[in-house]
DNA sequence: ATAATTAACTATAACGTTATAGCTCACAAA
DNA sequence: TTTGTGAGCTATAACGTTATAGTTAATTAT
């Protein structure tokens, strides 16, 4: 095992003071350039690297941004969570990856243990659980410590701070309005509780481009999926309550607010024979894999995550590089783009 | 912005030493519990943390593990960040993510900035390029460097470390039998190139199920997916290459060394109305979310990631905090389990 | 010839902690 | 009275850096 080799060490190989190792190996002209060649070789021999710990301490700066994110198994996410970790990394930025699991103690705990420590800055989407609970004193006593924190897809607006959204409700109106267009009236929505922010958008969005249309909502063709623990839990209850909505009314189109909503709502369409896109049309949002792959393959409404997942960590590098102001703060919309497939 | 509150900022405040503190809090004897009492509670209601910088500095460690991937929008890999986040938090580990998008260049790059800096250990999964390059020099330093590395997935025989990998070989070969079992006889392989471990033990283990049972392997039946910068790419090359030889051999069968592969072939075995698995049936390693939500669902061969990042994330701990001898390395053997659905 | 300047280097403090050794005073033992 | 002991606290060094303020000795200006 070879340690790694310290200024000092080098200081004392050499025979010269540590300042004049440090002062030599930044290049500094204050050290005679014989001593500073000598002592760059000597460095470079030795594979000399600097204790980015005793750097970090010295300069008040990790160069590590931290992530929370409620789920890491999931399209959306891991996508930007992908995008993240690339623009921080081509800035000189580490990435530390925490997950909330939706879980408002664990997103608390997340939070404390990244604000004691290794960032410089945050990045996060919250939890459905903190959300629901409204208890945001975590995010707000970060930013009290002069942490920046930017928030990305599930956002609140009592907090101060820079955000990175999509426009949720004008992406489900514009997308309800392409179903009636192709002559759907009966539009079952199949949308998160209401306190999750972005379910709740695209629920108003769909119910204003019912609206522009005179067409009355009906509450039955509102599905709310309520969390349980685990996905398979929540799809179960989905389907079930999906099936009985099929059985007892008429749908001819179907809008989900995320892939997995829709995807099981086709295995319960399938094991119906209800053909689709003849009969029942859908669209949903979340670009992923399950949308591709699936037959008929469904028509999505891509959220952009690479772009979420960019336009977060250039807000947070600007705010750690001085480059913006610490005490402005942006909100930044994306636009959702509707990709066409064979589902509607 | 509340700045948070040092030791020397305590001892200030109360007119004590530092050490007085740092002693009072950690509960010593040496100090008298009338100023021990006083000092405890200043430091609460000013809400004092220790600096970790500060202590990783002074302890020489950071409490951080590393994990470098190939990709993070990727099911598999995902899944087992998400269990060694989950392991390495409940043991008190940040964990620090970096992503080699299967680029050699990267990869080395990743591992100096992480053994440069804030982590314990390492865990990764070797890259394509590395592994086709044959060059693996970064690894050896770290570890001559006294990091603790462990390999999962993919991984290589000449580096000496903690390694958890899965029978390929084996469930590759039990699969191969399960379908000719059914009356399959000609199987096609959809694999990656050789230089890919896996794919090259899944080959293997296919070739010997075949010999097994006395079926003489068709080399036009085994179709290596080249690699190419993007899956997107990847996927009609494979996709060409498929639809040529169901046109020109007999195919029964198919077993695929992912569910991106085996999603593709059913894409292409819809379009030229190939009933599945009636006419082909179709087993596949990884048991994603393409698999369940795909029609027919895929059968597939799991690989039991959250076990892998799990063991990973014990074998590293277990180095790091001395509990195993750093000179005796371990390889984890999980075994993958059929998953049954409708393709086979 | 003397003061001023400069080149080339060193010492020190600081970032926030902790472990070790050291100090001071009160009280008990001799 | 003197020595010893221990309780309760403090000083110091160290982890590895860097920025600031010195310190020399040689060279230049006056």
């Amino acid at each position: 095992m070879i340690r790694r080799i310290t200024l000092k060490e080098i200081a004392n190989e050499l025979n010269v003071s540590i300042s004049t190792v440090s002062k030599s190996l930044k290049d500094s002209h204050e050290i005679g350039v014989e001593t500073r060649e000598k002592i760059k070789a000597f460095a470079k021999a030795h594979n000399y690297r600097p204790n980015n710990i005793a750097l970090s301490l010295k300069n008040r700066k990790t160069k590590t941004i931290g992530v929370i994110i409620p789920e890491i198994v999931h399209h959306f996410f891991s996508i930007v969570i992908n995008s993240i970790e690339k623009f921080s990394t081509e800035n000189g930025y580490n990435v530390i990856i925490a997950v909330s699991n939706e879980s408002f103690e664990k997103e608390v705990l997340n939070m404390e243990t990244l604000a004691n420590g290794h960032i410089d800055g945050i990045i996060m989407s919250i939890a459905k659980e903190t959300l629901k609970k409204q208890d945001f004193h975590h995010i707000k006593e970060t930013i009290d410590l002069g942490i920046p924190v930017v928030l990305f897809d599930r956002v609140i607006s009592e907090i101060k701070c820079d955000k990175v959204i999509v426009n949720d409700k004008q992406a489900a109106k514009e997308a309800t309005q392409v179903l009636i267009d192709d002559k759907r009236e009966n539009i079952l929505l199949l949308t998160s509780e209401d306190y999750v922010s972005v379910g709740n958008l695209r629920t108003e969005g769909y119910l204003e481009a019912l609206k522009d249309n005179d067409i009355e909502p009906n509450s039955n063709l509102i599905i709310k999926v309520k969390d349980k623990k685990g996905s398979q839990l929540e799809m179960s209850y989905l389907e079930d309550e999906l099936e009985k909505v099929i059985k007892s009314h008429k749908v001819d189109a179907i809008l989900g607010v995320n892939e997995i909503y829709a995807g099981s709502a086709l295995k319960v369409l399938k094991k119906n024979n209800v053909s689709v896109p003849k009969e029942i049309s859908i669209i949903s949002f979340t670009d992923g894999v399950i949308s591709r792959y699936s037959t008929p393959s469904l028509s999505t409404i891509s959220q952009h995550g690479e772009i979420m997942g960019e336009r977060s960590a250039e807000l947070l590098i600007d705010k750690l590089t001085g480059k913006t102001s610490s005490s402005e703060f942006k909100t930044e919309i994306i636009n959702c783009s509707l990709i066409k497939r064979e589902s509607s």
